[in-house]
DNA sequence: TTGAAAGCGCTAACAG
DNA sequence: CTGTTAGCGCTTTCAA
């Protein structure tokens, strides 16, 4: 365990050339530069980012805030995020909030105690409060959620107009009784997502039906399931249901195969996110895809400018329908 | 962003006196920690980690080396590895190989550059020599997948025995003619559960066929899909399959329902590893439950005993086999 | 119980 | 092109 004073001793140089040959900025002579590389070679060392972080006052850090890492959806958008990263020399801390505050505080301490350089939060639940607060001091970015006019730059997908995209097709396919699955509406995207909806219906004249509409807390597989069942024990049943995440969704199919019906035919459904799993289900899922991966780079990006202290405007990105078999089966 | 020389000023004592307030061990006047906690208070003072970190050369960083970050099984283990480190004042660095040496190489770097203090590789195709080298000289896990024999310490399940398990669920309820679905046999694990597969079958005096045995070269529902369709073709049909992940089992799973055979009636399906997604499939899914969350919990309190000098010993968890609708209907 | 001072490993300003 | 030196923020002897 060199260190860089050895390095210097052994090349028979100064520790700040030693330095330099290390960071390839300034100029260095290629016979001391050989020298250099020499020795750290012959004493088999590695530069501590300890000090170098220290001296930089940087931790090249970046958290990334998660409310669940088993939910697929961010997936690509991690991926997207630490490929980004990595490239700038950057490595992320990926932290899951479980969307408790006792655990997101933890993680705002790291920045706090300069354990990381800035937060991408990606989510919904997360304290705006505590996050404006800090974005006074720290550099932070809102990925695919975000409080709204909170003065934080985000980068998103117009939530509207996807939902509105989506319920459009179902009714293009003939439908016209679609029931919503939405989550909590104290959701920003949520209530956009609604409004999408009720646009969509309007355009072709179809009355808004209370009934139709749904809340979920959580957009899992269970709530899925169960407010499946509330779906089929309907009335007047709808022919079709939009459900804001691949995972409801799903627990949709499954509570509709359940009860013995068919998708498409008894019922169309169609999920959001585009998650991995929505094409080995059966039937496969017709579902909005969001640009996961290049939302992870913008939102990367976007992050190491602020951390450089340039100012930086949030990003809308276009979504996309993917039709498959639950709603052409 | 006060520094530790400013609270001492404020506080009217010396930064050694703010450190050990700070750090609660050594013993301070309750009047003079007062003074010292009214500074911190007033100047809104956080301790840096970086100064911290270098003074006593660690990084409390604990990398977690995965193949990928989709694959649902690490889910649990990385929360108990989490959560574990957590507690001891540790983060962690989840690391995405894809599998891939130059991705494994800027990681292993991270340590080597004591941006990390340790490492627990689940990646089964890291490069072992590297990894026995790295060992000499830093702390590392391996976890659920091991080398065998390279000493490094790990923490995994009996592999042969947990196949064995689950195999002779299948011969118990009736079937005779079992497919395994292997990963490549250059993995150990890979070879444990052939071996416990095998033993299954001969207790039961069950012969062995060479035409079931079915190797693919990664776990994912692709692979799953496309050993199925070959399963489907063999002129003496099967009536039950193991495979030895979920994801596997779920593509043949899919591919059953595709060929229009119904499972379990057609074909029994057993899984391994009890992922989320394996309760949710049509039908749920028979699988081999290894204790995931406490393989994390165990794997980071070796590592952390590890990076504090002491030697650890390997860890063999027991497994479970959860019994749902793809084998008993 | 407290303070002075050294030093962890590195970078950068300045001088030569 | 290279060396000297200060200092990033902290912990920890050693003395008092």
């Amino acid at each position: 365990m060199a260190n860089i004073q050895q390095v210097a001793k052994q090349a028979g140089v100064s520790v700040a050339t030693v330095s330099r040959v290390l960071n390839g900025k300034d100029k260095v002579s290629t016979k001391t530069k050989l020298k250099v590389e020499e020795a750290i070679q012959y004493l088999n060392y590695e530069p501590s980012m300890l000090g170098r972080n220290l001296r930089n006052s940087e931790s090249r850090i970046v958290l990334i805030l998660i409310p669940s890492i088993s939910n697929p959806f961010y997936f690509e958008v991690i991926k997207g995020i630490e490929n980004m990263a990595l490239s700038q020399n950057y490595s992320i801390l990926l932290c899951e909030t479980d969307s408790k505050p006792e655990k997101e505080e933890i993680y705002f301490d790291l920045v706090r105690k300069k354990m990381a350089d800035g937060i991408i939060s990606m989510d919904p639940a997360v304290n705006v409060e505590t996050l404006k607060e800090l974005a006074e001091n720290y550099a932070i970015i809102q990925c695919s959620e975000y409080g709204g006019g909170i003065g934080i730059p985000y980068v998103t997908i117009d939530s509207e107009e996807a939902s509105y995209h989506a319920v459009k097709h179902l009714i293009q396919i003939g439908h016209r009784k679609i029931a919503l699955m939405n989550s909590d509406e104290k959701f920003l995207y949520a209530r956009e997502r609604r409004m999408g909806y009720e646009r969509a219906l309007q355009e072709r004249g179809i009355p808004l039906d209370g009934e139709y509409i749904f809340y979920t807390q959580e957009l899992g597989f269970e709530q899925g399931q169960q407010t499946m069942k509330k779906i089929l024990q309907l009335q007047d049943r709808p022919t079709a249901v939009f459900a804001v995440s691949d995972l409801l969704a799903i627990g949709a199919l499954k509570e509709i195969n359940a009860a013995g019906l068919h998708v498409p035919g008894d019922m169309a459904v169609v999920g959001f996110d585009k998650i991995d799993f929505s094409n080995m289900t059966n039937p496969a899922l017709t579902t909005v895809a969001q640009p996961m991966y290049k939302m992870g780079t913008v939102a990367a990006r976007m992050l190491i400018e602020k951390i450089q202290g340039k100012t930086v405007d949030s990003v809308v990105l276009g979504h996309e329908l993917v039709i498959r078999e639950s709603t052409t089966g």
